[in-house]
This record gives structure tokens, C-alpha cells and sequence, in this order.
DNA sequence: CCTACCGATCGGTAGG
DNA sequence: CCTACCGATCGGTAGG
């Protein structure tokens, strides 16, 4: 199979998840293809780079779809709902990616780990803004809309910790389960 | 202020938390403490063993606290809103271990990684079966404990990810609001 | 795509 | 507690 920039990406995705960002070395990375190290260079411009590309796309996409999946939907529990099955969603179809987002952000620099700080600010406020408003209407019962958008969240990212392709459920099976505990985080008093 | 082995672990705490243990430095750990690297060693054995102690000693107070927590209550929910409650809280008030462990367990030796992930998994089973007790009496409605507890355990568990002792919300405030969250996920119709 | 090689830095030891 | 130093490995470049 000819080596391409996607395939250093697929193979240093699958390592930096396993072990780190500063666990993997490039080596491990040209061995994971079948080349050396110096080739890898045809691919990409920098190990850091590659941990760019791969936390801010997954970032941006994790922003996009909290759009489509609130878009359109007149019920803010609905809205709530949804937002909460993609992003659980998200983190059982795409674990490695999460993984790597959550546990080596922090390995970035500027100016891209300020560009993802901010989307997952803003990710961060647009649920508890749906939260406040269920309140506001009466349909849900959360006293504080931060803490319960903070625990919903990493609630929904923690699936990629645990959740195997393998297991008896599926990827969707888990989403419908997360989005009914997210919604009664947010204090909705009869989830369905 | 001396250097003691208590000093080297708390300074390599402090910056495994913040840059991970791949990605700390022993030179740091040494700069931290104002002496040079060969130095560290009059305290300490390897940079291995510094991570073999915060993980293995965090994860053996978290099973006590487990025990300590559930020990002498009758009601099944009080026992897993307690053992919800001290988990959250150490989650708080351990911040730097807690992310240590969460991040780094996988840069363990053998046996202490085996040691670990089996306390975890001891530790997940006993929710498990709180949530499967609570529901076998009709306490709980969850339709699936294992997904129920991976889920508020994790939610627990993330705590440390974004609380800070400056905020407005305490530590006891904190693990209070998270242990409702965990009997709702478990399914608790009427929170308090 | 490769070999050959660079300076820097790593964890750790010797010896005092 | 230090200086001096070890072999190994790191990300990356030269040059083909």
C-alpha cells in the first residue's frame, strides 16, 4: 500500500493514542508503515504538525456538529438531547482522535492550542446556554447549568476510555444511553 | 527547605500533571527543587518507580475510600451516593494525581500496572453491583448498570479536568451537586 | 524511498 | 549535594 500523508496521519493517530504524543516516537511511527524515519518527511513537515492537524480537525468537527444536531429543532430538550448523543457518539466511533484531544492538548503550541481552547469554550457554553434555557422554561431542573454542562460533557468524552467496537453494544447503542444520562444530569425529571 | 523523598514526588506530581510523565523531564523535576538531576537520586530510584508510587498509592485510597464509604450503610442508595460523593471529591481535592493516573497508567511497568487496573476494575464492579442491588429493589431504574456506572464513575472522574480551588463552587460543594448526578444517572426517579 | 549524519537531550552512573 | 560523563535515542536535515 503506497504511503501517503493521510496513512502518516492513520498510523501516528493510532500511536499517540496508544502512547502519547511525547510516548511515540517518529520511529515508531515509519515502522508502523514500513519505512524509515527520514521518509516520513515526504508526508508531513513536523511531529508537531501531525499533532495539529489531528486535534484541531477533531476539535472543528466536534463544533460542526453540535450546529447540526441543534439546528433546526424548535424543543430545547431535543436540542439538549441531541448535542448530547453526536458528541457521545463522536467518542465511540472516533476514540483514538478523542484520546489523543483530551490527553496531549496540552503538548500544543500556538497559535492552534488557543483556536482549540476557544471551540471547546464555545462548545462548552452553547450547552449550558441550552441548559439555562430548559430551566427557564420549566422543563429542566438543574441548579447550577455550569457544573451540570461540565459533567455531561466529559461524561460523553469518557465513552472513548471504556467503549469497544467489540462489545456486545454498538457505537449507536451507547449514544442513546449517554444522551438519556446526559438529560438527567440536566435534571429533566422524566427522561422519555 | 530540605530535599526529601516526599519533596521529589510532590515536585515530579506537580509536573507529570502538567506535561505528562513522557513529557517531563527529570531536569525539571531537579530545577523545581533548585538542585541539579544526579542529585534526585540520593531520593529516589528511577523516574519509573516516581510514577509507580503516585499511581499505585492513588488507586489504593481510592478502594479504601470505597470501602470506608459504603461500610456500615443500609440503604443501597445511600451507599452509592456516598461512594459517588468521596469519589468526586478526591477527584477535587487530588487533582494532580487524579490526572496522572488517568493519563499516564499506560506508561506503567509490570507489576504495578496489573496492581492498578486491577484496584480500577474491582472498584467499577462494587458500583456495578450497588447499581444491580438498587435496581433488584426497585431504588433504580437503570437499564444498564455497566454503562450506568462506567458513566458516573467517569463523570466523577473528570472533575479534575476543569475544577479549581479559586472558583466559587468548593470541593464539598462540587461532590455534592456530582453525587446527585451519579443517583440520576443511575436512575433514581426523585433526587432528594 | 534510502543511508549517513547532525546537535540536543534523555535517564542514569561514577566518584567524590 | 556537586561535576563530569555515559550510551541511547530524540526530531530533523543533507544529499542523492
Amino acid at each position: 500500500m503506497a504511503v501517503t500523508p493521510a496513512a502518516v496521519r492513520d498510523a501516528a493517530t493510532t500511536l499517540f493514542a496508544e502512547k502519547g504524543y511525547h510516548g511515540t516516537a517518529l520511529s515508531e511511527v515509519a515502522a508502523h508503515l514500513g519505512i524509515r524515519t527520514p521518509s516520513l518527511y515526504n508526508h508531513m513537515r513536523s511531529k508537531q504538525e501531525l499533532l495539529a492537524e489531528i486535534v484541531l480537525d477533531t476539535s472543528q468537527q466536534v463544533w460542526a456538529e453540535f450546529g447540526a444536531a441543534v439546528d433546526g429543532r424548535a424543543d430545547v430538550v431535543d436540542r439538549l438531547r441531541e448535542a448530547a448523543r453526536v458528541y457521545a457518539l463522536r467518542h465511540a466511533t472516533h476514540r483514538r482522535e478523542a484520546l489523543i484531544v483530551n490527553r496531549d492538548v496540552a503538548s500544543l503550541a500556538e497559535p492552534v492550542l488557543s483556536q482549540v481552547l476557544d471551540l471547546r469554550r464555545r462548545h462548552e457554553r452553547a450547552v449550558r446556554a441550552l441548559i439555562a434555557e430548559g430551566v427557564a422554561q420549566g422543563r429542566l431542573a438543574a441548579e447550577d447549568p455550569r457544573t451540570a454542562s461540565f459533567g455531561l460533557l466529559e461524561m460523553c468524552v469518557s465513552v472513548a476510555r471504556w467503549f469497544s467496537p467489540d462489545g456486545a453494544l454498538s457505537a449507536q447503542d451507547v449514544a442513546e444511553q449517554y444522551s438519556d444520562f446526559a438529560l438527567r444530569v440536566a435534571g429533566l425529571r422524566d427522561p422519555d
